[in-house]
RNA sequence: GGCCCCGUAGCGCAGCUGGUUAGCGCGUCGCCCUGUCACGGCGAAGGCCGCGGGUUCGAGUCCCGUCGGGGUCGCCA
């Protein structure tokens, strides 16, 4: 039934493709247009027009003398009444998510589901009836477990509730991009296979690339640095490898947006006011030291923020109850910070900055006022890190001091840090997981349940 | 990498200090029900109790190993 339509296979390129657009949809019908089933109650005031409605057997559901077959397609479902003898034995070969096209008249009824069903139906099977499904689609919920629903994933994305998940994913997507778009950003896309992993040198996906090694890509982050050098403004949306060594907290892919924009040499935008400076109680320098645990008493009713709140790092781990020289929060950490600023703030978000230099990568700019400190933040929605991000060195010099300071050899990543000889702008940037936003939203407890095919440790398939 | 929990029918689970024929709900199949919408009623089929070894007269149950799943802490950007 669905046929596969290429759009845009202009570019006929010696070597792999480096991008490729496609769409897939029905064919057009010779015969009646195509009644979308959340388009039905339109037809309230005309019972009795001939529609036709494309989908899945839904649910059928048999009493003595009639049937209701439940029609899903991606609008959501309607009711189709069967009450003639040989469609209520045809019924029998159309079990549920069999392919069909219904033909029938529109009939008003107030006990139907939205005041419109259809009647006097003819049901054509599109495809071989479908197999029973390991997963009860018709259920208001889901009640399979998670490597069931993994396994049987082609079908458990047909749920309503898991389609409204990634409706919701790409509508995020979507607004990403409009709104980089309309800001002057240019959306670019980078090699997912690299010579070298300079990103961390730790986990990263070897590939054998003709014979010699090589590595999917980490993150775009360089690439995106590079084209900053030409766009000013550039971001990307595409998927990310990286390997987590940890046994059940492996999530190789997954989908990242990731912007990079010059000229970013202040901190990043927010609220502030909570992140006022004075002294802190480590002992360290910080350049804004907050006093928010303290003080966070005397801020409530006072923080209703219209923006999202921003906490230093030692502020953060004072939130936290964390020890004050902890260069990081963990994932406990996080979470108290986040219950703060939702009891606090009326915020789902809260920005942390100001991370210790040392601790970050070495590609993280410091405070030219106080070295030791990072221009890096973490963007925390409900209780978990969502975006990372900083401002980036963006002088040759620095780079090659960066590295000697950590006492990392520069040949490595000579072809990474050459590129900043040749005028690179000051710029910083940020990058979110897409799943770990979508998941964060939608509240579910395992972030696979809203990635469409998760890779980890042990699955490669579906 | 440490620690904790779980693998029993297509799906979700129960099965007590070891005991005779391994249960329940849903689904599936059959019969019945003229307005259901998680429809309802009656009946049937469906199991190498993840895999390997051990203890025992006897193991779904106890022990060891292994594979797989989940959680948590650590490591790591």
């Amino acid at each position: 039934m669905w046929w596969h339509r290429e759009l845009a296979r202009r570019p006929r390129l010696r070597g792999n493709r480096p991008l490729e657009v496609t769409c897939m949809t029905p064919p057009p019908s010779p015969v009646l247009p195509r009644t979308l089933a959340a388009d039905l109650s339109t037809y309230a005031d005309r019972p009795g027009t001939p529609v036709r409605i494309d989908g899945w057997v839904h649910r059928r559901r048999r009493l003595s003398g009639l049937a209701f077959v439940v029609i899903r397609d991606r609008s959501g479902t309607a009711q189709v009444v069967v009450r003639d003898e040989a469609t209520l034995a045809a019924l029998d070969g159309l079990p549920e998510e069999t392919t069909v096209e219904v033909t029938g008249t529109t009939s008003t009824n107030p006990q139907a589901p939205g005041g419109v069903e259809v009647v006097d139906p003819q049901l054509t099977a599109l495809t071989d009836a479908a197999a029973t499904p390991p997963i009860e689609l018709w259920r208001p919920k889901i009640t399979a477990g998670l490597p069931t629903m993994l396994d049987a994933a082609p079908v458990t994305w047909r749920h309503p509730r898991q389609q409204a998940r990634w409706h919701l994913a790409a509508a995020s997507l979507h607004g990403f991009r409009s709104t980089l778009d309309a800001a002057g950003f240019t959306e670019v896309h980078s090699p997912k296979i690299v010579e070298s992993a300079t990103e961390s040198g730790a986990s990263v996906f070897e590939i054998d690339y003709f014979g010699r090694p090589a590595y999917l890509a980490q993150s775009p982050q360089f690439y995106k640095q590079v084209l900053v050098g030409v766009f000013e403004r550039v971001y990307e949306v595409g998927p990310v490898f990286t390997r987590r060594a940890a046994r059940h907290r492996a999530a190789p892919g997954g989908v990242r947006l990731a912007r990079r924009r010059a000229r970013v040499h202040r901190r990043p935008p927010g609220r502030g006011r909570c992140s006022s400076c004075r002294g802190g109680g480590d002992g360290r320098q910080h350049p804004r030291q907050s006093r928010i645990g303290r003080a966070a008493a005397r801020h409530r009713g006072a923080g209703r923020a219209r923006g999202v709140p921003v906490a230093a790092l030692p502020g953060a781990l004072e939130i936290a109850g964390a020890p004050a020289d902890e260069p990081d929060l963990s994932p406990a950490h996080e979470r108290a910070v986040g219950a703060w600023a939702r009891e606090v703030h009326g915020s789902d978000f809260v920005v942390v900055e100001g991370y210790p230099t040392a601790h970050r990568a070495f590609y993280s700019h410091p405070e030219p006022a106080n070295p030791d400190w990072s221009r890096s933040f973490d963007l925390i929605f409900r209780g978990v890190e969502l975006v990372s991000g900083a401002q980036r060195l963006h002088r040759y010099g620095d780079y090659v001091q960066a590295l000697r300071a950590r006492g990392l050899p520069l040949e490595p990543y000579a072809a990474y840090i050459d590129a900043f000889k040749s005028g690179i702008p000051p710029h910083g940037g940020f990058a979110i997981g897409l799943e770990r936003w979508t998941g964060r939203l939608v509240g579910v407890d395992n972030i696979r349940e809203v990635t469409l095919f998760p890779r980890d440790l042990h699955r490669l398939a579906p």
